[in-house]
DNA sequence: AATCGAAGCAACCGCATACAG
DNA sequence: GCTGTATGCGGTTGCTTCGAT
């Protein structure tokens, strides 16, 4: 119930451990145990508050404590339960031999949750970033404006977003070729009906895009120019545009037109369970597997890049499994795709 | 070489909970 | 059941290191 009043007493010493401290701890723990906190620090001759001498101990000197950098298991270990438990540090640790709630709390603030950001996805919620394209005209605008400081030509500018349109028109095509499915070897389970992997990746994918795009936005050059009209109508006047089925206010100038929605594909909420297990893998483990995937169901995340690239060159199909050829030979005899790439 | 800012990490703070009297 | 104490936990702070300018 009430606070503890250990570390208010005066005259404690805080602030970073000393050799002398550690050894003094260690020693006392080693003969006697730690029994209770608060009395220790008087029985080792410290003059710590237990409170400080117990964090010492389980997040430094314990012997058992596992040391240095996270191997790339551990790391997956922890996206994957931080997508069950949130900041259950200690629930987290428990499941890691050897590492700490701290130390686990300082790598996914310091690192993971970075990289999940990079990424595209929420930190908390494990689910892709979809708040971005509300402002996507505006950060367009902000690459344009920004290409224009830079004194590149207005031809170069419209050539490279009519590319990055191009990319994202082919990300949608993949989303109208390939309907949700769920895969043999995983378990799929959305919250609603609408279940659709290729859909989160190319938010991910055009997020990672707009990243660049968003760092703009603080450049000092940029900012202080706030006269400039960086809104969605100061694109206006350019009339083809690509509607994202999920992404209705999304418009992006370009001269390709992407085909009509073949049912509705949504960004949402999905799940996916590990082969045979119960904990759910997180966004950034999906993202990073290598798996092969059969062509006929939703691939992992990563691999629909390398497939978005070999789209105009109907020879590389050999690494996309068995089933690969005639699927690709499909995709190439579309007249719709031919339109696109 | 000096300065500055970002990143990493150890440690602290304060709240929540368990438990004993 | 109530109260006080001990401990655990998560958020936050601040120091140190390192790299860029």
């Amino acid at each position: 119930m009430g606070r503890s009043p250990c570390c208010d007493e005066t005259g404690l010493k805080k602030g970073p451990w000393t050799p002398e401290e550690d050894q003094k701890l260690v020693k006392h723990i080693q003969k006697h145990g730690h029994g209770s906190w608060r009395a220790l620090p008087k029985l080792a001759g410290l003059n710590r508050c237990g409170k400080s001498c117990r964090l010492r101990w389980t997040n430094y000197l314990r012997p058992d404590i596992k040391r240095g950098k996270f191997s790339e298991e551990e790391e997956q270990t922890i996206l994957n339960l931080h997508s069950v438990l949130g900041n259950k540090w200690s629930a987290i640790a428990s499941h890691l031999p050897g590492r700490t709630d701290n130390e686990i709390k300082n790598f996914w603030n310091t690192h993971l949750k970075k990289k999940l950001i990079q990424m595209g996805f929420d930190p908390m919620t494990h689910r892709p970033r979809t708040d971005i394209f509300s402002s996507l005209p505006n950060l367009i605008a902000l690459a344009n404006l920004k290409e224009l400081i830079d004194h590149h030509s207005l031809e170069e500018h419209a050539l490279r977003l009519q590319t990055e349109a191009a990319q994202m028109a082919k990300l949608q095509y993949l989303q109208y070729l390939f309907p949700p499915q769920p895969p043999a070897s995983s378990n799929i389970a959305t919250s609603s009906n609408q279940i659709n992997n290729i859909g989160t990746f190319s938010d991910i994918e055009a997020f990672n895009l707009l990243n660049s795009l968003a760092s703009l936005k603080d450049s000092p050059s940029v900012s202080s120019l706030s006269q400039l009209d960086l809104s969605a109508s100061s694109l206006q006047g350019i009339n083809d545009s690509i509607p994202f089925s999920h992404l209705p206010d999304l418009q992006i100038p370009c001269n390709y037109q992407a085909p009509p929605p073949k049912g509705m594909v949504q960004a949402s909420e999905f799940t996916v369970f590990s082969q045979g297990g119960n904990s759910p893998i997180s966004p950034f483990q999906f993202a990073s597997s290598s798996t092969p995937f059969p062509p006929s169901v939703a691939p992992p995340v990563t691999q629909i890049s390398s497939m978005v690239n070999s789209l105009g060159d109907a020879s590389s199909n050999s690494s996309y499994g068995e089933e690969a050829p005639s699927v690709w030979h499909d995709l190439l005899e579309d007249p719709m795709f031919h339109d696109i790439a």
